[in-house]
RNA sequence: GGAGGGGUUCCCGAGCGGCCAAAGGGAUCAGACUGUAAAUCUGACGGCUCUGCCUUCGGAGGUUCGAAUCCUCCCCCCUCCA
């Protein structure tokens, strides 16, 4: 394989589409560095693992030798982007995008390098463009073309409003190609019509038009829907190591594959041997670790990860008790301290009826014990391990 | 401006005077099994001082022995016509 294949094995690992055939050949053929260039919402701030796909790919091109630039869209922000169906938004303002864009910063360093990162708002060259800039950049575009666009065909199809200022999201979206004279322009497959957008406006400016890669929409922990925060299915890149590595455990073998081919750097071959192991027999669940802990290892280091591991194994495998658990202490009850009134006040349980439901379903364990009485009574004085379900642990003293 | 549809427990969604803490699905939690917080199966899923009591069906009143269900006013969402 050539160098100039290999290059392009590497930034086509995963993509969806790269539009069109031949140009981003063409454009690294030149040797010099592009200027690659992703969008960003400027709410959401709490980067997950869905918005690492994208991160990661813009990394593979900074460790090619091409410069980023990471786009935080504050002037399209206050439009709403009519991708999906958000239809209003509420405008942020500076200094939230202020301290958003720091949030931005925190995070995406564990993934991309600062020196061939730059962080630039599209506010920057929007609010230049004033009136007659924006009223030029609308004749550049036609609502026959607009209404191609598939989210807009289907509402306009079926008779659902469609907010003249949603038609203005994908021309500024395309001018900020323009703004910053991108050569690449990466996205998610959801962003198709906005990147391709990026192509006519660098033309209708008399630039040449850039290069789109499109990457797909990261399934969440349900391997069903998108992974989003408040669908409740992601794995922040910030989550405690513990807990990205049992929620990566927590995937399905199916979906595990998915996420090998789109968050790990593991190379496609390894994982390709891998994949047939697992095929002739062997445990998904070995492989799964390797999953877990290069996530884990990259955003929280090498130690944290081999002890997310061990702590794993330890207390899904072998059944242990883990080593850190919460200490709480209660005040004594006269007569003895109801136990479901005490799940409930050591934070295990969310109510009493929810406790009592816990006890019956044989959940609930005292130092490795389970019990069933729902009337128990604990004495004080005493210190308890007490375990509700698999996860929930608190080592409970009685009337310190 | 006119006509119509709708707001139900975390989400979707049935119910349309008592049998309703409210069908069904999803999410979640638990148990069994296991190869893991996979898969599968089973169960739970408003609160409480728990064989009973209290709060909940957009909001406020009202009718009734009894209302998520009927009436009045109000708030909010959506569609169609103009």
């Amino acid at each position: 394989m050539t160098a100039g294949g290999e290059m392009l094995a590497l930034i086509g690992r995963g993509a969806e589409e790269i539009i069109p055939a031949g140009e981003m050949e063409k454009r690294l053929a030149t040797g010099r560095p592009l200027r690659i260039k992703a969008g960003f919402d400027p709410t959401a701030p709490d980067l997950h693992l869905g918005h690492t796909v994208l991160l990661n790919k813009m990394r593979v091109f900074q460790d090619l030798g091409h410069e980023c630039f990471f786009l935080i869209g504050d002037f399209t922000g206050m439009i709403g982007d009519p991708s999906g169906r958000n239809v209003t938004r509420q405008p942020l303002t500076r200094e939230q995008v202020r301290a958003n864009a720091l949030s931005y910063e925190e995070q995406i360093y564990k993934i991309l390098s600062p020196e061939r990162t730059r962080v630039v708002f599209n506010s920057q060259w929007m609010e230049e463009l004033g009136t007659n800039g924006m009223l030029q950049l609308a004749g550049k575009y036609t609502l026959a073309r607009m209404l191609e666009r598939d989210d807009f065909h289907k509402r306009y199809a079926a008779g659902h409003p469609i907010a003249i200022h949603e038609l203005l999201y994908p021309l500024v979206q395309g001018y900020d190609s323009v703004a910053l004279r991108a050569d690449v322009e990466l996205g998610g497959t959801d962003q198709k019509f906005n990147l391709l957008m990026g192509r006519h406006m660098q033309e209708a400016y008399g630039q040449p038009p850039q290069a789109v890669l499109t990457m797909p929409i990261l399934e969440g922990l349900d391997g069903v829907q998108k992974m989003s925060k408040s669908l409740g299915n992601y794995v922040g890149i910030s989550d405690p190591p513990g807990e990205m590595f049992g929620k990566l455990m927590s995937i399905s073998d199916e979906l595990m594959w998915r996420y090998f081919e789109l968050l790990s750097f593991e190379p496609a071959a390894v994982i390709a041997v891998w994949r047939r192991e697992s095929e002739e027999g062997a445990n998904p669940r070995d492989i799964k670790y390797r999953l877990a802990f290069e996530l884990v290892a990259r955003f929280h280091g090498m130690a944290a990860a081999e002890q997310a591991k061990a702590a794993f194994i330890t207390r899904f495998c072998d059944g242990a008790v883990p080593e850190d658990i919460q200490r709480v202490e209660l005040a004594s009850v006269s007569g003895g301290y109801p136990i479901a009134r005490l799940l409930k006040d050591a934070g295990l349980c969310a109510s009493t009826s929810d406790a009592l439901r816990q006890v019956q379903q044989r959940a609930v364990r005292i130092d490795g014990e389970r019990i069933e009485d729902q009337a128990l009574l604990l004495p004080s004085g005493g210190e308890y391990v007490i375990q509700v379900g698999k996860r929930r642990f608190a080592r409970v003293c009685i009337g310190f």
